[in-house]
Formats: structure tokens, C-alpha cells, sequence
DNA sequence: AATAAAGTTTAGGTAAATCTAAATAAAAGG
DNA sequence: CCTTTTATTTAGATTTACCTAAACTTTATT
């Protein structure tokens, strides 16, 4: 595989997040968001992974991974990954603190490290936010079926996974309770302002934005 | 603490590096050929350090740690060894391969990261070269009295580090059956290259050179 | 002490990854 | 369909960390 920079992970990585997240093609704008960065910025490290051969490109077209492309995106978000697994079960970080230094530790690039850690973390499948983790071929478990709970249908939820890894979406749900496996009760949904009251276990209903209910994952129970 | 990139990080544990081997003054080539690069670059960056007060630095008077730079220097080091302890005793690497990887996730810098890595394996005080590991501190734990085995005077030695942590010298002494602890036996030391014949344990008596013997730390039993 | 050799610095340049400002293309709205 | 708005690209700078070649110090040698 490609040497790549670090700069050019980071693109790759942010590639396919939007790829994921349903972009057909992804624009310079979008990119530029995602990355903290300027559009003219992405336009140069277009050109550069076009050239690698990373991914497709054309003037005002957008970008695609190629399945290169797609496939060192999946080594990186494996290495991330993994290094979540190990800062929350091993260093004993909560979820919220882990995004960041993960960030760091998935540029090191050894397959036989990685892979060394996946076994000794017991080759797990899903990371402290409940995304799957590519396996060392590249291949990701799918995840279980989840719908975001601000258009999940059913009253009796499961959290599965978090998309939005912040720190502060975080430690927010962290005081309100909400983790992974927790179950949830909604009570009412607003139309108003998309705002959801939901009950967890024993404790006393509370209202959150949709802002936040659009990135906890649920499946129905 | 500041914050130094990549490249600064190098610098500063080089630096410490060669004033631990006894220079008085770095110099500008030894530094050069240290990390590997021209003796412009060294002079360039030399200037940008002495700028952040990390080093002293006068033209053509070579280059000393102040006690900022020194603290920075360990805290790299603590780093370092950590990860080398890791890599060993948990994800089961030998010795000659620890050296490479740890120079890269050492530049991962979390203080909070560093210390939970420590209390996980047990807060070691040696890596697995036999290295003493700075304390959170910066408290470097002074080694053993320990000597290069080509200046040994006993004849019944035992290893307790080693200098140099390239990956050809580490095969050479786990080929050898050479690592920390083992038992030395010199049964002779020849004056015309100083190559030293020894034999460890029940296995046949062999030779090595000079260049071997000046990087094995020692100490008699 | 003069000169040669070795070590160090300066000057000027390069590549990567950014940026701003200006130019250009695509999309959206009347 | 023409114009305005929005998105994207180009051009030209900047910063970091390098480099080479030439100039300059220091040290060593006759």
C-alpha cells in the first residue's frame, strides 16, 4: 500500500465519512468543513489523491474514493478504532475523551501492530460509540440495523451507536445517563422544534434537542 | 509546556542523547549525524530552539539542553520506554522491533494517556532494552552501575541493557541468546581487534567484536 | 604563526500543506 | 434564459523543515 501523509489520511478519512453519510459525490465545500480547512485547500489535495489515484476527480465534479482509496480509508478508521477499544477498556477513558487522542495513535501505520492489538483486545466488533470495526481485510461489519432516534418510529428504543463524536454531545449524554445498550422510553416527540422527552430506567423524563437526537442510534426492542 | 512539533521532539531527545554520552557541548555534525540529516538543517533548527529557550546556543559553540529543554527531553524519553514496555509486554513484540514504533507513538503527547499507559503496565522502571523510565516527574531513575562490556574488568557478568536499539544488533544478540539478565562468562579478550571471546550458560563459547561489545551494558555478580 | 583540514554557518532553493484574494463555473431564482 | 448567488478553482504567498553550494570559523599540522 501507498505511503501516505498524514494530511492525506485525514482527507481520505473525511472522504469516506461523507461518502457514508450519503454524499454522492463530495463536494470541496463540505470537505473543507469537515477537515477545518479551506476549499482552496481541498482543491490542491484533490489534485494530489487524484494523482495517486485515490480518488476520482473532476473540476466542480466532486470527489469519490476509488476502491484504493476506499480501502486505506478502512485501514485508517480500523486503526482508530481499535485505539478507542484500548484508551476505554484498557486505559479506563470514557467515551468522550477518546476521539482525540485516537485521532494521533491511527497514524502509525503497522499492519502487524494493529493487528496485535486487535487480538489482544479480543478482536472486538464495535468501538466505545458503537461503530464497527473493519476487520485486517478491509472488511467492516455491517452495522445492526439503526435508525437516528429523531425518525425512529417505535416508543421502546436501544441505543446502538453515537455519529457525532465531540467531546461536548458526549459528556452530555454521559449526564443524562445515555450510553451504549442504554434503553429508552420516548414520551413525546414536539413537532415544534423536533425536540423528544424520554424517560431511561428509573429516572425522572427529560427533553433533548433534536439536535441531539440526531445523532443517537437506536434500534427498537 | 510548550508545544513542539515532530521534528522539534527529535531534535530535543537527540540532543539529549548525545550530552548522556558525555558531550560537553553538542556538536553541530554529531547532532547531523544523529538524526540523520545536513548540517544546515541542524543550524536552522538550532536557531528556532534557542528561541524558545529549549536550548543554549552560541555559533560555532554547539548546543546544551536548558532545564526546560532537559524536562521536555524526558518527558519524550517517558513516552518512549512506555510504549516500548507496551509493545513488549502486551502485544508480545521482541525486543529489535519496539524501537521503530515507539518513535512514533511517542510523539502522541496526553500526559493524562502517558500515566494511565504507565499504571497499566504497572508503572515499569525499565524498558525492555533495560533503559531506566522517567517518572511522571521527569525523575529519571538512575541505572545500575552498569558498564560497556568491552571496559568490564570481572569475568562473570550479566546484561542489563543495551546501547544501541537497532534492529541488526538486537537480532544479533537474540540469535546469540543474548538479552536482559543473561549470564556472561569472558573466557578471553583478544588485544588485536578487542574482540572477547565469552560463553553464556551451557552453550558453546563464541566471539564477538568490538563494535557488539561496546553496546552491551554490564555488571558484575 | 601560517596554512591546511575539518566543522559550521549563510544564502538561496525546494516540497508539502496551508492561506487570501481574485477569477471562473455551476446552480438557483425570477 | 438571464442574472444573481453560491461553489469552486487559480494565482500567488506563507511556514516548516529540509537541501546544496559557497563562505566563513575553528582546530590541527607543519
Amino acid at each position: 500500500m501507498m505511503n501516505l501523509s498524514i494530511a492525506e489520511e485525514n482527507y481520505i478519512k473525511s472522504i469516506y465519512k461523507l461518502e457514508e453519510e450519503g454524499q454522492e459525490a463530495v463536494s470541496t465545500n463540505a470537505l473543507a468543513g469537515e477537515l477545518d480547512t479551506k476549499p482552496a485547500s481541498v482543491t490542491d489535495m484533490a489534485k494530489k489523491l487524484k494523482e495517486k489515484k485515490l480518488i476520482e476527480y473532476e473540476k466542480y465534479q466532486g470527489i469519490n474514493l476509488t476502491a484504493e482509496g476506499k480501502k486505506a480509508a478502512l485501514s485508517i478508521i480500523r486503526r482508530h478504532r481499535l485505539w478507542e477499544c484500548f484508551l476505554v477498556d484498557k486505559l479506563l477513558f470514557s467515551w468522550e475523551e477518546v476521539h482525540e487522542l485516537a485521532e494521533e495513535l491511527e497514524h502509525v501505520r503497522s499492519e502487524k501492530m494493529t493487528n496485535r492489538l486487535s487480538e489482544f483486545l479480543g478482536n472486538p466488533q464495535i468501538d466505545p460509540h458503537g461503530d464497527p470495526i473493519p476487520d485486517a481485510q478491509g472488511k467492516m461489519g455491517k452495522p445492526r440495523a439503526q435508525t437516528p432516534l429523531h425518525k425512529a418510529k417505535s416508543k421502546r428504543l436501544e441505543v446502538v451507536a453515537v455519529s457525532d463524536k465531540s467531546t461536548a454531545l458526549l459528556e452530555f449524554l454521559n449526564a443524562k445517563g445515555i450510553r451504549l445498550g442504554t434503553q429508552i422510553d420516548v414520551i413525546e416527540r414536539y413537532e415544534f422544534d423536533n425536540s423528544i422527552e424520554l424517560k431511561i430506567r428509573n429516572q425522572p423524563a427529560f427533553t433533548i434537542s433534536e439536535q441531539v437526537s440526531k445523532n443517537i442510534m437506536v434500534k427498537p426492542i
